[in-house]
This record gives C-alpha cells, sequence and structure tokens, in this order.
DNA sequence: CTCCGTTGTGAACGTTGTTCATGAGCTATG
DNA sequence: CATAGCTCATGAACAACGTTCACAACGGAG
C-alpha cells in the first residue's frame, strides 16, 4: 500500500512533469501523449502509468504547476501605488500571462477533469485568490467575506474576458483588446463600489437579500 | 466541386446533427463517436464523411446549434419592467441555461478548435450580443459602439462567472452562487456605468484613453 | 441488357491510452 | 558462488478512436 518513493522516483517524476510542460507549451495539450513524453524522458511507457495515475492525474500537475505560475506572477511586487492602478496593474498580468502562456492557460479551463479536482489543487487556485483579495483591500473596509466575494466576481469577470477574447469569440480585433474590455469592467466596477458604500449600504453585505431564495 | 444536396442528404445530415446533439446532452462531446453516431443514424461511417468534412466540423455543427438554442432562449419577451432587472432576467436565463444545458454549453467554450471558426457561426455568435445590446440601450444613449463595448464587456464577465462557477473552479457552493456573483457583477457595473455618466464623462466614450499604446 | 456516374459501405490503417506477463537487477541466505 | 525471492522496469498487446478508400450497390440513359 504504502509506496517507498525513491530518489530515482521524484527524479524521473520531475523529468516527465517539466517534459509535458515544455510540450504542451509548444503544441499544446492535444500534442501530448505518453510514447512522446516515454522517448523524452527515456524510459518506458509503462513507467509513467508508475507514476502518475493516467493522463489525466498527469494534466492536474501541469495545471497546478501553471497556478503556481500564475502565483509567482501576481505576487511580485506592484510598480502602481495608487489601489486602483495597482488593480489594472494585476489584471494586465493576467492577461499578459494568458497571451504568453497560451497553451499553459487555456489548459488549465479548457480541459476539463474526469473526476473533481483534489484538494491541493483547490487550495492553490485559493492562493492565487489571495492577491486578488489583498489588491481589493482598500474598497472592502476589511471585510474578508466582502473581500473574498468581490475577488470572485472580479477575477472570473476577468477570466471571461480573456477567455472569450483570446479564443476569438468576441470579435475584438487588435492586440490590446482584452486589456481595454477588462480595464471598462474594473473601472466600472470600482466605480459601482465606490458609489454603493457612499451611500452607506455596500452589496457585498446585503446585496443578495435581493435574491435570497429566488 | 458544386456538390448536389438530395433530400436524402439533408435528412441524414439533420439526423446526425440531432443524434449528435442528443449524444452530447447526455454524454457530453468526449461520449461521441463516428461508430456511436453512424449506427444511431442507421448509416455507415463513411458516410458521416460523405455529409460533415471532420469530427471537428460536427462539433461546429453542434455548437451553432447551441447559440441558436440560447439565442431562442434570450429572445423570449422579459417578464420585468424595470431595465436593470431585465438586465438580471437575461443573465439569469443565460446562467440557467449553461446549468440545464451543460454539456451543450460547455462543449462550445471547452473545445478548441483547429482552424479558425467560420462566418456564419461568428454571425450567430452576434446575434446572440444584439439582445445584450437592447438590454443595455438605457445606458449607453443611442451610441451603438459604446453599446457593442458593454456588451462584449458584461457578457464575456458574465460567461466567466458561469463558467468558474460551474467548473467548480471558485469554490462557491450552493445551486444559486453564480447567480449571486452575477447580480453583485452586474449591479456594480451599472452602478459604476450610472455613476460615470452622471460626471459627464463615460468611460465608454474616453475610458481607454489612459491605456492607449499601452 | 449494358453501361456508367452517383451513392453508400465497412474493412483496414495509423494513432491513441492503458494493461500486464515477462524479464532484468538486486539483496539475502546457505 | 549459487540460488531464491523480491522489487522494479519494460514494451508487446489490446481496445477504441478518427479517418480513408477500394469496392459494391443502385438507377437512369442509351
Amino acid at each position: 500500500m504504502t509506496q517507498i518513493e525513491s530518489k530515482s522516483h521524484q527524479a524521473l517524476k520531475n523529468i516527465l512533469l517539466h517534459s509535458a510542460i515544455s510540450v504542451v507549451e509548444k503544441e499544446g495539450f492535444a500534442g501530448l501523449n505518453v510514447r512522446k513524453l516515454a522517448s523524452m524522458a527515456g524510459c518506458a511507457i509503462g513507467m509513467v502509468y508508475k507514476i502518475f495515475e493516467n493522463m489525466d492525474d498527469l494534466a492536474i500537475h501541469v495545471n497546478a504547476a501553471t497556478l503556481e505560475l500564475i502565483d509567482s506572477r501576481m505576487a511580485q511586487p506592484m510598480a502602481a501605488t495608487d489601489p486602483k492602478e495597482a488593480i489594472h496593474e494585476l489584471a494586465e498580468r493576467y492577461i499578459d500571462f494568458s497571451r504568453r502562456n497560451f497553451h499553459l492557460w487555456s489548459m488549465l479551463f479548457e480541459h476539463r477533469m474526469e473526476r473533481d479536482l483534489p484538494e491541493w489543487f483547490h487550495a492553490s487556485i485559493a492562493r492565487n485568490f489571495r492577491h486578488v483579495e489583498q489588491a481589493l483591500a482598500p474598497w472592502t473596509h476589511g471585510d474578508p467575506q466582502a473581500a473574498a466575494l468581490h475577488a470572485k466576481v472580479v477575477w472570473a469577470a476577468l477570466h471571461g474576458i480573456c477567455s472569450l477574447s483570446i479564443s476569438g469569440k468576441l470579435d475584438t480585433v487588435g492586440a490590446q483588446s482584452a486589456s481595454i474590455l477588462a480595464r471598462h469592467m474594473l473601472e466600472n466596477y470600482m466605480a459601482g463600489l465606490e458609489a454603493n458604500s457612499e451611500g452607506g449600504r455596500s452589496p457585498g453585505a446585503d446585496g443578495n437579500s435581493t435574491l435570497q431564495k429566488g
């Protein structure tokens, strides 16, 4: 039951993972297969299945590595000092990543998994959201629930813009269309947040009362 | 070159398409294959390739049918009279569709095509956006460019919320989480639109001046 | 009936993910 | 050293896939 993970086991796991990432970067997930992977890593086909449960399991690990990559980009110190510009900067980084690492990024969302994702994967997603929550802090008045909510809304919205824009399903032409759309979205969303909090009632606190049980 | 499309040809095309839709509805795109399709339609494997270029071509046609389905849902007359509530209603319909027709809907976005999509497909997408533009009309002051822009922003954002929510990548639990997030997004975005237009300067008109050539 | 273009067929090919009987390598023991 | 026993690695083999294409069946014209 309890497998002894030898050093060579870990080493091969790293080689396989990095080979897989390199293939996906260049050709997308469709270009990845066991035989190519095994030959790149210099091992037999069966060995891949000793280390990863199956191709889906490998895909999850590639996706996890991509999440770490995004996290490292977002964790960099901000150039902007203005809180609003900091949000835009964060969004710009995300858009930039999705363009530079198109295949890795789209694999994160397009390749639907069979079974549900493991716990550590969700934790990695949550870690990414922390940066958004922090950048939104000036608007959430220290309310962690509001921060979590707005971070989800803003980031999901940004993701949608990225996703449709990059796959050409909004017929916006021009390289920076995603940036422009994202800027509009953020600009208006934040303005809405400010307008509502000035009125004394924040939608983050009671906005869902209108659709409770609906 | 110019194929004569016999009646039986069209009839079989319909049968194949509807069989494909029925399979995708139940099992998703992964459950679809030529042999199953041919046996359902009562024809030979090769016949499928006489009618559709390949599986990708068939997928595009299934996706087009899904777009028409969404369009027909959105074209229904609104129950709400208040313009803001009408937007929420439209969003609710989209979310509802994505949940009821999960496999068809996710195939629209997750199955990336090899070559770029045909013209009539983009036209079908544009037709869907018309409803959003119309619902947004009260905020765009008759400016068609602003309407197109805001429709894209709002709908892409909504789509992102739907997409991440439905695939469990936001760890929001509860059936209506997408609804709640969408409502927050729309509420704040519209509030932002109103706040900015009251100030005399609309972000739809000059908001991108800050990132031009950025 | 014969001819010939059109329409329909499914065996066959190449590639895929996955498995598992087989063998190679190592350690402990007599 | 020889042998047994155990772990680890191998790649041929299998099933299922998309796709092709030589061929059969049809059906109207001569």
